[in-house]
Parts: C-alpha cells; sequence; structure tokens
DNA sequence: GCACACTCCGAACGGTCGTGCTATTTTCGT
DNA sequence: ACGAAAATAGCACGACCGTTCGGAGTGTGC
C-alpha cells in the first residue's frame, strides 16, 4: 500500500468515528486534520471536496459492515441459522460498533438532502435489504420458513427491530434494550415459520 | 398574545419546518432571520443562546406532536380501537408532517452529544413511550389484549414499526412503506390478543 | 545526478457562524 | 398622550468553515 493509500485509511477510520457520534454532515477537515495530525490542506489534497470525502466514508463504513454483519451471516448455514447468525452479529455492532451508528444517523441526516452523499446512502439501503431478504428466501426454499412468507417484509421488520433497539440503545440508555430486541426478534422469526 | 410572543411563535414555527429537513443541529440564526424577514440580531434576543432556540423548537414541535398523535388516540375509546388510532395518526404525521420528522432525526444526532437538548429528548421519548404503554394497559384492563402481554415491549415494538415505516418512506421513498407498516401493526395487535 | 511524481505544509481567501454591544423604533399600560 | 418597557436593527468581534495556491521535502526511474 502506498503512502498516500495509508494515510488516507487512517483519515477515513478517524472520520468514521468522528461522523458517528457527530454526524456525518458536521464533519469538518479541520478538526478531522487535528486529529490525525495534519494540516488542513494536507488533508483536503487526498479527497478533492468535502464532499467526496463524506462518500468515501459512507464506502468505508460499508466495507467494515458487510465485513462484520452480512459476512459471518453468509458463512453460517442456510436458513434460520444464517438469519439468526446475522442477527446477532447486527445487535453486536449496533451495541458497540461505529460504522452501523453512521449509516442510522445518516440516513436522518440525508433524507431530504439531495446529492451523492444520499444516492451512496439510498443504495447501500436497498443493497442490504436485498441481501436480507435474499438469506430469508433461501431459508423458505429449505422449508425452515413458511412457504408463503414474504421476504421483503421480513427485512423490513428485522430493520424496524433493529432501529428501534438501536435507539433504546443508545438515546435512552435502556438497560433492557437488548432483551427487548430478542423477544421482538424471536416472535418474528416465529410468525414466519 | 403579546408582540414578542407572536414573532417567536413564527419563528419556531420556521425553526421546525427548516430542522425537520436539514436537522436540528444545523439550524443557524442567519437563516433562520432570513427565512423571517427579521435581522440576525433580532432574532437572536427572543432566545438567549442558539441551545435555547433548540430546546424551543423541540417543545414546539412536542407539543404539535402530542395534539396531532396523542390527543386522537385519547379521545378515541378505550382499548384496541385507541391504539389503532393511535396509530393511523401516527402514521399520518410521519407521512406528511414535519413534527415527528424532527424528533426521529434529532434523536440520533444527539444520542452522542450531552447537553439540554439531548435531555429534553430523552425525556420526551419516555413521556410519550409511557403513553404508548399505559394505553395499552388500559387494553389489557378492557380485556382486549392478553392478560399477560407486556405494555412497554409493545411500546418498543410499535415505534420500531414506525421507524423502519419513516425510513422507508423518506429516505427510500418506498411505496410500499405504509402497507408494509400496517401489516406489521396488524401482526403486533394479533400476537398480543 | 537529474528530472519528476507524490505527499504534505503554511498562508491566505471570502464566507458564515454565534454572540455581544448600542441605538432606534414599536408597543402598551396608565 | 406620555413615558417605561419591550422589540428590533446595525454593526462589529473572533472563530471556524471549505477551498486554493505556491512551494518545500522525499523517494524513484532514467
Amino acid at each position: 500500500m502506498s503512502k498516500g493509500e495509508e494515510t488516507r485509511r487512517q483519515v477515513l477510520e478517524a472520520a468514521v468515528e468522528v461522523a458517528a457520534s457527530s454526524g456525518l454532515a458536521s464533519l469538518t477537515i479541520g478538526s478531522l486534520a487535528e486529529r490525525t495530525g495534519m494540516s488542513k490542506s494536507g488533508l483536503f489534497a487526498h479527497f478533492k471536496s468535502k464532499e467526496t470525502l463524506q462518500v468515501q466514508v459512507l464506502e468505508f463504513a460499508s466495507e467494515a459492515f458487510v465485513q462484520d454483519v452480512v459476512r459471518p451471516a453468509l458463512s453460517a448455514p442456510r436458513g434460520e441459522k444464517r438469519i439468526t447468525t446475522l442477527f446477532e452479529s447486527w445487535l453486536a455492532v449496533s451495541r458497540d460498533g461505529t460504522a452501523e451508528c453512521l449509516f442510522v444517523s445518516a440516513a436522518w441526516e440525508y433524507d431530504d438532502q439531495p446529492g451523492p452523499v444520499r444516492d451512496r446512502l439510498v443504495r447501500m439501503h436497498l443493497d442490504f435489504s436485498d441481501s436480507v431478504a435474499q438469506m430469508f428466501r433461501t431459508g423458505i426454499a429449505e422449508g425452515f420458513f413458511a412457504a408463503d412468507a414474504d421476504p421483503e417484509q421480513f427485512a423490513h421488520d428485522l430493520h424496524g427491530i433493529m432501529l428501534i433497539y438501536f435507539q433504546a440503545h443508545r438515546l435512552l440508555g435502556d438497560a433492557r434494550a437488548e432483551e427487548r430486541a430478542r423477544h421482538a426478534f424471536s416472535r418474528l422469526i416465529e410468525s414466519n415459520r
């Protein structure tokens, strides 16, 4: 990896952290430069604009999310086990991770702000939703779920469970959030069985 | 209503609109002044700081939310009808309204930013959650829902349904979002019956 | 050994931010 | 109608914003 590529990585790593707690929109070149021990202009040179930086931050976080959530699920046995693994990994990164936090907050920051950032965000959500639906579909084919179950609805419902878990955990500091999420999840599974 | 109170109202009205689409944190005195045809300092005098403005915006939006969602539910007959009314009103303001949008986005903007804004936000969420649980509890007492159903879990689950509806509708522009929300809601009701 | 990318820095730019001050105008109780 | 009080405007401030530009330092291929 070339020198430039490495510093770019370091910057993006720091940027994900900052954006996860302060929001993607409130990323500033200055604070990011200070955090990484670079000059503003030196850092800026790696990204031609702030918008490009934001998009690359999203991309970077997306890779981490896929690595931490989608991959473990895909390497689990098909069917219910795969879905459960997905849920557990998702829960884990939602509890401790930074990337997931970024997606959720960015989703609402940009739901009314047209532009490349929003477009990327939408595509990521759609892609992930499709992945979940596909995992569920495989589960149907293997006989784990009801034949007339709706994969898109399942992906939708599961996402809702994760969103409210996230809010209860991060905003309200609800100690029982995880328990509630598991409860909701198992009921969702049961009703699709 | 005194003159000052009226302009304060007008400012807050505009502020809710702006904050709903751009976020509560990115409210600026300048743009808000321009939007209301005032000078920066003239507007600023009504709120002693930007933070106070943000808190008052939240308060203002909260009143609208209670007016549009909680009150219709409370004036519906107890039990399932009340819960259904709550859901329908909530869905309606989530589809078209601005106040609800503000709460949802602010919840993630401030979930990691300690201070008065976050504190207010947390209290509002807790209060509303309690209201929902209480409505459900009444429904249990009246025999509409299972005696061993969990009111807090119900409030939690319902909130999840609304969050994912909101995201599907606003970010993804999913035309079937409402249909999915209704489906998830009726399944939630059934599993608590 | 020299030219050439690549990487980064320092300084500066026009702009906007929140927030003070001081006037001036408007409102309102009497 | 008048005087106090409230409401608003004008102006300035220091800080930070994204961005540009010219130029150092450094390694690499010829």
